[in-house]
RNA sequence: GCGGCUAUAGUUCAGCGGCAGAACGCCUGACUGUGGCUCAGGAUGUCGUGGGUUCGAUCCCCACUAGCCGCCCCA
């Protein structure tokens, strides 16, 4: 019988890694609360519909990439229904906004999440099946601000700080506005136009942008086509006025924070949802998916799946790229327990538990040897997990006074056991 | 979904149509209550899965699966 393995696109996360995995989402939740977000937990799957309106039935992840299955009706009385693993999370957010009548509140609503999510795509480096994304969602009637370029910019401000917290060195802010659904199809028009006398001097896979999705265009690499794509009309001059003004909003905002980014004409990626203000912040070192996050403004969504008017910017992280990047980035010294007790001799052991008892009821986090260890044995296992070995022999059983060794600087203490716990929390610069 | 590369020990990888290898890690001893260094010894394993060619396949061929890289798309 062949061995079970987890499926295709999909890992398990092991120790050390995962606990890089709650520093990123503690630090994430610790810099959100400092915004004033919120948590919202959705359910992971949701009615096929909400994606095929919310995200765009022409886009590739609802057209192709989707977990979507036939639940079948089980009663008379039940009818089947088509449902799908949320390959993201903003439709299930802004859905909740309209379900529990949050506009009603008047108030903007900041709300975050951190989940899984699925999309049926060929796993590569920082892509994969089941995948975790970090993301938040201000949003709430026109009344309460959420269409101000401020929120624009607090919202990127707020990511520089959490790229900075978690220690990511070298990232890189590009945002760009798309404009209103109407600029972007003229703009859309305007590329076509451009395009008939140059694509044909371009890559093979331009040539064919031009005709099936002209924005696309804008992210080719071939190095060659980079002049002609340089001399393109640029989104920008497509805006209308207001969508104009409101992107020197967000530019400015930023500039006063003095968070650095790059306008970027040429990024124009996105869901069908995005309306203006578009971002991604990059990072190198992670291949062909080197979008560490990215989001925008969606004006229209609420509208979109039913809703009423709700103006909202967010933006997704995709965290798995965050451990790779983190990973890459730092010697990630495997955290050790304050002590390691080892018991010499089997009789021993108990004692050893009732000791190991005491330190962490004192909130220190112990490793427990054994007593069949020899002492030899006891110092490797307990150099490799701890910062200190505590040995347990019949003399300390029975003076009460330990002994501690220090593995950093190799100095040996005797202390007594009622001290014990002060003395490790202490030694620990706590 | 398309193209390319890869799959051998816990890990990183070498290898060859004829008994399965190195380094690191692991275990034991020298060393019975003091580790890291050293020395001596030991175990690593369905050579990804299934088929084919062959006297004989880990090696050659085919298929499948998985990973990586690129495309597509996106976080």
């Amino acid at each position: 019988m062949s061995t079970l393995k987890a499926v295709r696109g999909t890992r398990d996360l092991l120790p050390p890694e995962t606990a890089l995995w709650n520093r990123i989402e503690e630090t994430a939740r610790r810099v959100f609360a400092r915004y004033n977000f919120g948590e919202i937990r959705t359910p992971v799957f949701e009615d096929t519909a909400l994606f095929a309106r919310g995200v765009g039935e022409e886009t590739d992840i609802v057209s192709k990439e989707m977990y979507t299955w036939e639940d079948r009706a089980r009663a008379a009385s039940e009818k089947s229904q088509s449902l799908t693993l949320r390959p993201e999370n903003t439709a299930g957010v802004v859905r909740a906004y309209i379900e529990h009548k949050l506009g009603e509140t008047g108030q903007l609503q900041k709300l975050y999440y951190i989940g899984p999510q699925f999309r049926r795509e060929r796993p590569q480096k920082g892509r994969y099946r089941q995948f975790s994304q970090i993301g938040a969602e201000v949003i709430g009637p026109p009344s309460s601000g959420s269409e101000s370029p401020l929120r624009d910019a607090e919202v990127l401000e707020m990511l520089a700080t959490l790229l900075d917290e978690l220690g990511i060195t070298g990232w890189t802010l590009n945002i760009n506005s798309v404009g209103s659904s109407a600029d972007r199809a003229r703009y859309n028009e305007v590329l076509r136009a451009a395009l008939k006398d140059v694509a044909p001097k371009m890559c093979v896979d331009c040539q064919r942008r031009a005709v099936t999705n002209p924005l696309r265009v804008l992210d080719c690499k071939v190095p060659e086509d980079q002049p002609y794509i340089e001399a393109l009309p640029k989104i920008s001059d497509s805006l209308d006025e207001e969508s104009k003004k409101h992107f020197a909003a967000v530019t400015a905002a930023l500039d006063a924070a003095g968070v650095p980014y790059v306008r970027n004409h040429r990024l124009v990626r996105g869901l069908d949802y995005y309306t203006r203000t578009t971002f991604e912040f990059t990072h190198g070192g992670l291949g062909a998916q080197n979008a560490l996050l990215g989001g925008g403004r969606y004006d229209g969504l609420s509208e979109a799946i039913g809703g009423p008017k709700a103006p909202g910017i967010g933006f997704a992280i995709g965290e798995d790229r965050l451990v790779l990047t983190l990973l890459a980035q730092e010697t990630a010294a495997a955290a050790k327990v304050d002590a390691f007790l080892a018991p010499l001799g089997e009789e021993l052991n108990p004692a050893a538990l009732a000791l190991a008892r005491e330190l962490r009821r004192a909130g220190l986090s112990a490793e427990l040897g054994d007593g069949s260890f020899r002492l030899k044995k006891s110092f490797e296992a307990a150099d490799k997990t701890a910062r200190r070995i505590v040995i347990l022999g019949e003399d300390e059983l029975a003076s009460g006074i330990l002994t501690v060794k220090d593995f950093a600087t190799g100095t040996q203490t005797k202390v007594p056991r009622a001290e014990l716990a002060e003395f490790l929390r202490k030694s620990s610069g706590e």
